[in-house]
DNA sequence: CTAGGGTTAG
């Protein structure tokens, strides 16, 4: 093992050069022995409540209060009781309520004193331990001791926190009644409290009703906004105040605002603020180091980041996790758990949040046997208690397809929330356990946004487009949860895969009018949608929207105008991406190559595929020399493909072969055809389409004894053609046609409009083409079994259910046959309609009988 | 004595 962790740690170009070897959380312990606590002797002198240390020393002190009958006294138990809150552990808290508990039973309900109370109400919520903080502040309330302007902020605290909010508003009623709004900084805990537990309206008006407000005040606010999803607002409200109040901001402050720059991924205003605390000469203290930090990663300056990170040191367990959990979300797991491992170098022990990280990277990484050590070092430090490490191990444990460990460690899981559910269900997604995920989704009791777009995402992932609108649909039913970006690009993506337009068209508006952040990935998305449901001229405009463009972008625009058949266009949009200075990667080559190789251009193709490993440092994989011998092929240059292909420096795929086979089909070269079609089948015996492609080529040049034999050895094999089958969108809703499949509702009048058709076309000479019927029938059965391709009756459908004048679209999975395709041209122009039809490898316009492909494809 | 960064799931 530790040679695989040694050769994933040096891996990662992003590590720093000190990073050692030693795999993660090795040495941990030797650290757990260094760390056990000095117990105090007994024999060590009482020493005064300041010194006071453990709880020994505190317990020591209580017994020499009662050896000399102060036990009772409530000043003396109220500065015992103070300063074992003021240690803040679980122990010391407990020790300080029971000496409480104990004095009351024996002098009756008004033996404390408010300050008794303050110290512990404020211990327990500063220790989490909310609900007690409240019920402490509601006995004092009952027992008729008087509080003070400092028990208000420390019970709202504790309100604030658990989002006890009927709680929190009831004491804002107290301080009304009893006079304490006229204190600044209880008016402050008031701002605060409304701000944490979301109401922030509630919170603006407190603010905006304050006869006088400090930086406490408007750091609140700020924060307020800063932790929804307001950040923008917190950010304006933030120059507001530098530039119109007389408010000197602190570094609380400037930690809020960074914080909100980061949510926004704002490095302009980012570098903004940074600027600001140059110049204003606010302390630069280690928090706001890990924000800026947490903030040049988000917005994507790594280099920033990191120097940053160098020149504040590795030995900062804040900053440390900050960096690492921002490598997790980039998915740079190689470079989080180098940041911890340096950590640890220099002496500091990863905390529970350290463990996220960690926990999460070995998730991502499927490496169960550093999950295990994680999940160990979890154990022997009590964070199993806390939730949040629970999810990443079951999350982990899950991802490494070990079901029964994370299953056994939800049982015991006190606190499931809903992230601890969907946790389980994307990992029996990740299983492919997919009807077990719904049924986990249907039945959790709470459901958020994350719950809805894991199960979308699968759906989308399983190809069941229609279902995962479905889903949509009742999500949007549902109260309190609003799509966001990574819904809208599940969405997106199926509307894409079902060339459905007006479901597109009503997805882009949703976006729109729901103000959703149109980040680059969602963009690409929506580009990639329009593209495939045939609206080449929406993906430009969406691409020219986009004020941010990376490779993946401009492929995605580089491919809606090859798929429209604009290869000019195309070609020009990828010299522009290179002008731009942007590098290109393997995947833009396909799109730009594939652009040239549909529009013919030989020349141009030829001078990108020698550009790329020259002048762009790419190595041409197999799929672009697949490109090349499809552009050669179809140019009609065959015998230069096949010497491309004999000249590869790997080994051709069956993929190449079938492009030349495809070629060869277009040119009528059945030699060739053969040859390559003989290839395929010695290196892919179970692909079918180069069977089909074979007969057809025989039966193109009327050789039908050999398109038999064809036949003949695919039936020995038991391979069938996968049945065709296409789509339409007829008022939202899609209507599916598979070949041959007479089952739709409206048959007799499909049947009627297509014996029109016919009628009409062969009125005119059409004659049908049956090279493209691969059934072992007679010819009048021939023609039937053509006349019911699924895309004519998809279309026969379009035509009598949609609009006079609308045009019909048609997604089709196969490759679009040749008798249909002279049929769509025949019908565009006798019912003056344009029809764009889409097949698993380009789009035909076809309007006024003639089609953008040029008939060729 | 009131305000603060980093927090798992898609």
């Amino acid at each position: 093992m530790a040679m695989l962790v040694a050769s994933v740690l040096h891996l990662s170009p992003l590590v720093l050069a000190t990073t050692t070897t030693k795999p993660f959380l090795q040495n941990e312990r030797k650290h757990t022995k260094a760390t056990t606590t000095n117990n105090v002797s007994s024999s060590s002198p009482i020493k005064s409540l300041k010194n006071c240390k453990t709880i020994d020393e505190l317990k020591m002190f209580h017994r020499s209060l009662t050896k000399r009958g102060f036990d009772n006294d409530v000043s003396a138990i109220t500065k015992l009781v103070a300063r074992s809150c003021e240690l803040g552990t679980r122990e010391s808290l407990s020790f300080a309520k029971e000496v409480f508990d104990y004095s009351e039973e024996e002098n009756g309900e008004s033996y404390g004193s408010c300050f008794m109370y303050n110290s512990l109400i404020r211990g327990y919520a500063s220790a989490g331990l909310c609900n007690e903080a409240i019920l402490l502040f509601l006995r004092m309330m009952n027992s008729g001791i008087s509080p003070d302007k400092y028990t208000f902020p420390f019970g709202l605290s504790a309100c604030a926190k658990s989002r006890a909010n009927g709680n929190g508003i009831q004491i804002h009623g107290l301080i009304v009644k009893m006079g304490y709004a006229k204190y600044l900084f209880v008016e402050n805990s008031l701002v605060h409290f409304y701000a944490e537990c979301g109401e922030l309206d509630n919170a603006r008006k407190v603010f905006d009703e304050m006869s006088e407000r400090n930086v406490v005040s408007w750091t609140s606010l700020i924060c307020g906004y800063a932790r929804r999803d307001l950040a923008k607002d917190a950010v304006d409200l933030f120059f507001r105040m530098v530039r119109d109040e007389d408010v000197t901001p602190n570094s609380v402050t400037m930690v809020c605002v960074i914080s909100a720059c980061a949510k926004l991924e704002d490095l302009e205003t980012g570098e903004k603020v940074y600027g600001f605390i140059c110049s204003s000469g606010i302390e630069v203290n280690d928090l706001m180091v890990s924000a800026l930090v947490d903030m040049y990663m988000k917005c994507n300056a790594i280099d920033t980041a990191k120097r940053l990170f160098e020149q504040y040191g590795a030995s900062n367990l804040d900053l440390c996790n900050a960096m690492a959990s921002n490598y997790v979300r980039q998915g740079l797991t190689k470079e989080a758990l180098g940041v911890l491992n340096l950590m640890m170098d220099s002496g500091i022990r990863p905390d529970r949040i350290s463990m996220l990280s960690a926990i999460s990277s070995c998730s991502q990484l499927r490496n169960v046997l550093w999950g295990k050590s994680c999940h160990g070092y979890v154990l022997r430090n009590g964070f199993e208690s806390w939730d949040n490490v629970c999810n990443a191990l079951i999350d982990m444990y899950m991802k490494c397809h070990r079901q029964d460990t994370a299953f056994r460690i939800f049982d015991r899981m006190l606190n499931k929330t809903v992230v601890t559910w969907n946790s389980i269900v994307s990992g029996y997604i990740e299983n492919g356990e997919v009807d077990a995920a719904l049924e986990t989704f249907k039945t959790m009791p709470e459901k958020n946004i994350v719950s809805w777009n894991t199960i979308i995402g699968a759906l989308v992932q399983e190809s069941m487009f229609e279902e995962a609108i479905e889903v949509f649909r009742s999500m949007q039913s549902q109260e309190g949860v609003n799509a966001d970006g990574v819904t809208m690009m599940c969405i997106a993506s199926a509307c894409g895969h079902l060339g459905a337009l007006d479901l597109a068209k009503w997805v882009y508006y949703y976006i729109v009018k729901n103000r959703i952040h149109l980040d680059v990935r969602l963009g690409t998305t929506l580009v990639d949608m329009f593209s495939r449901c045939g609206d080449p001229e929406s993906a430009m405009l969406v691409f020219d929207s986009l004020a941010h463009r990376d490779v993946s972008a401009w492929t995605a625009a580089i491919g809606a105008m090859a798929m429209a058949g604009n290869a000019e266009r195309a070609i020009g949009l990828f010299n522009e991406m290179i002008e731009q200075g942007l590098k290109p990667d393997g995947v833009v080559f396909v799109g730009a190559l594939t652009a040239c190789s549909h529009g013919k251009l030989v020349q141009q193709g030829k001078e990108i595929f020698n550009s790329m490993e020259k002048l762009h440092g790419v190595s041409p994989e197999d799929v672009h020399y697949g490109c090349m011998v499809d552009l050669l092929g179809r140019a009609g240059l065959l015998e230069e493909a096949l010497q491309l292909i004999k000249d590869m420096p790997m080994k051709p795929n069956d993929v190449i072969w079938n492009s030349l086979l495809a070629a060869c089909r277009v040119q009528g070269n059945v030699e060739m055809a053969a040859y390559a079609a003989e290839r395929i089948q010695i290196l892919a015996p179970e692909r079918t389409g180069s069977y089909v492609l074979l007969s057809n080529v025989y039966a193109s040049a009327g050789r039908w004894n050999d398109m038999a034999k064809v036949r003949l050895s695919m039936k020995e094999k038991g391979l069938r053609k996968p049945p065709g089958t296409s789509l339409i969108q007829i008022r939202g809703k899609t209507h599916e046609f598979t070949s041959g499949d007479e089952s739709h509702p409206e048959m007799p009048k499909i049947a009627a409009m297509l014996e029109e058709i016919t009628a009409r076309a062969s009125h005119l000479g059409h004659v049908p083409d049956l090279s493209n019927a691969l059934m072992d029938v007679d010819e009048k059965e021939k023609i039937f079994m053509l006349s019911r391709h699924s895309e004519k009756l998809a279309m026969a459908f379009g035509l009598i259910s949609s609009d006079k004048g609308t045009t019909i679209r048609i997604v089709k999975n196969l490759r679009v046959c040749s008798d249909c395709h002279s049929f769509a041209k025949f019908a565009s122009k006798v019912y003056n309609r344009e029809i764009i039809l889409r097949d698993n490898n380009r789009f035909h316009f076809i309007h006024q009988g003639k089609c953008s492909c040029g008939d060729f494809w």
